[in-house]
DNA sequence: ATCCAAAATTAGAGCGCTCTAATTCCTGCG
DNA sequence: CGCAGGAATTAGAGCGCTCTAATTTTGGAT
């Protein structure tokens, strides 16, 4: 396991470490003679360069750590995909970490990304308190995604969910739909802004009086009961908006299970566009969020202070779309005068 | 940006910094006194260890590098959850590296690594060569899951597909299914020895003659076309196993389409139990992989070698156990006489 | 040939920590 | 009171690399 130095490949290659160093960093004033005299001697040896050598030296790890709240969460594949795309044009790479779903495994991810020195962290969906970010933005340059933060060091960027909603519910009162419900996502992230957008847009759209909100939790028996719960209401809702794919998937069987017809007799639609939602099983209308723009948008703000200075803060917010599949669809005249089977 | 060194602390508690030193590593003969003292002074100045100038000296980072061949695949969370609870048993931390599905990426995640100097490597569903696995095994401890190797440095955790879809086989046999088809997995991991097992299971009991594959590819469309094409055929199956989970949705979907009651007339049964198949909406007969296991195990592989100085290789096969939900169930009499509706 | 600026190369001082060996500090005991 | 012997502490030499400043080489232009 004993790994070759610079010094060996120096001594390899007849010349001084310095030069390896230079050729190493793929510095210009070398002239091709040593060069490939240097690589050959590198290559034959073996040698890996010693990241943590050399960043102890240069204060540099051209490393960008990833701390992600849930890796069980699908959402952030795609994110991972556009921060790596993006940091790799620029020469940085990544590394993961993961939060556990916790404050406190979060704050330890963090901790080893900032005891390996990586130049940037990129937070995704972060736990922790807005100290704990600030803090550890006195070492290194960090921006979170999916979460606001007033401190002047912290970029973030995020997804508006009061427009998201306001699609939903534009999409289903552009079919028709008048008495459209929604399954709220509780406490959990994203939910307010859900809310306050179904809220808002159907007040304007003169439906206020239909509003009608379940309780929900983003799971899926949460929108199995939330559905429940609306189905009995009267007026019944001729569409349920429902605040995440999976609740949605809950809903929908719910309502199937009752009987319904979907879309004709009841239109479902999600929040996310996760990979549940192209299922061609389900098929769920849904909101897409442009995860991959998030990592890259992320990325970029990084670098911004990592290679440019920038210095003050940047909050990014990007618009969500809607994707049409095939659980909303006109509302039928009868949809609301049928009796619930259980 | 400038992080307080041990220089620093060892000043302002006014002791060495081999004193420091032996603090911050919680070594056993330091006096009450001088620990406090360089703790609070530690804690004020906001000092945090550099592990690069640590791991320079001491030629360990006591972290591990967990190499996943696609960050997609939920499969690898529950896995790593497995690893880092070990992990962190052991007092060593994780960081995650992502593949990108592609050799190449698996390559660069891996050399990062070594870079970086983890003194472990877990390779998740690696597809790179055992070369390049032997290479990355003379700096670190080299495990990998889902994947032979016969190297003497590489050790290994599978689970026996084998057994598998000999569990399927049998628990539809049990339900008193004869006519048994396969969709299989194309070049994909696992494919094989599932298909060995469905083949090898239908002969032993008896139901050679009723052996009948569908060529799929572990997609959702492959299981939908697999499915279609088994249905054409005479005499029709009654019962389907699909190589994974996401093609049994596709066959589901396929099935349903086609006008039959799953399972009254048609049992579907998936692999790998992914969230998926827990869905209350697909709810699908499966057969889980421990998945938490095979990280635990992996990892304990790893200390093995780091700490205990094994130097020769384990194989470690863990056993895959059947998980029945809704898609399967005794065949009835006439499942196989009706007509295929399109 | 000669000289000079530009290009190429190198010496050597750290970067922040660990580790060995040496030193100092305590105890208890004769 | 002196001392052995263990506990606690420290000095100082690296670990493998980068970076600045200095040195050597090169290739024209004269």
């Amino acid at each position: 396991m004993a790994q070759p130095t610079m010094q060996q490949v120096a001594e390899r290659a007849g010349v001084s470490t310095a030069l390896v160093s230079l050729v190493m960093r793929g510095a210009p004033n070398v002239s091709d003679k040593r060069r490939a005299l240097v690589l050959q001697a590198a290559d034959e040896l073996g040698y890996r360069p010693n990241v943590l050598a050399r960043n102890l030296a240069s204060r540099r790890t051209r490393t960008l750590g990833i701390v992600v709240n849930d890796l069980h969460n699908p959402f952030f594949a795609e994110m991972v995909d556009g921060i790596q795309t993006t940091a790799a044009a620029n020469d940085y790479r990544i590394l993961i970490g993961n939060g556990q779903h916790s404050r406190s495994g979060e704050a330890e991810a963090i901790e080893t990304f900032l005891q390996f020195r990586v130049d940037g962290l990129i937070l995704a969906g972060p736990v922790v308190t807005e100290g704990e970010m600030e803090r550890a933005a006195k070492s290194a340059g960090v921006v979170a995604i999916g979460r606001t933060a007033s401190s002047l060091e912290i970029d973030t960027v995020n997804c508006d969910d009061v427009v998201g909603a306001r699609l939903v519910v534009e999409h289903l009162a552009g079919l028709g739909h008048r008495r459209i419900s929604h399954i709220d996502g509780g406490s959990g992230a994203g939910a307010a802004g859900r809310v306050q957008g179904y809220d808002a847009t159907m007040r304007e759209l003169g439906l206020g009086d239909h509003i009608s909100i379940a309780r929900g939790d983003f799971s899926e028996s949460g929108g199995y009961n939330g559905a429940d719960e609306l189905l009995t209401r009267n007026p019944r809702p001729t569409a349920i908006f429902s605040a995440n794919d999976l609740s949605a998937a809950g809903a929908l069987d719910r309502v199937e299970d009752a009987g319904f017809e979907v879309p004709s007799e009841m239109s479902i639609v999600g929040y996310d566009n996760t990979g549940l939602a192209s299922m061609h099983h389900l098929s769920l209308t849904t909101i897409n969020q442009p995860r991959g723009e998030f990592g890259r948008i992320a990325t970029e703000l990084i670098l911004e202070r990592l290679d440019e200075g920038r210095s003050t803060a940047v909050h990014h917010v990007v618009a969500p779309t809607l994707v049409v599949r095939r659980t909303s669809g006109p509302p039928s005249k009868t949809s609301s005068e049928r009796e619930v089977a259980s």
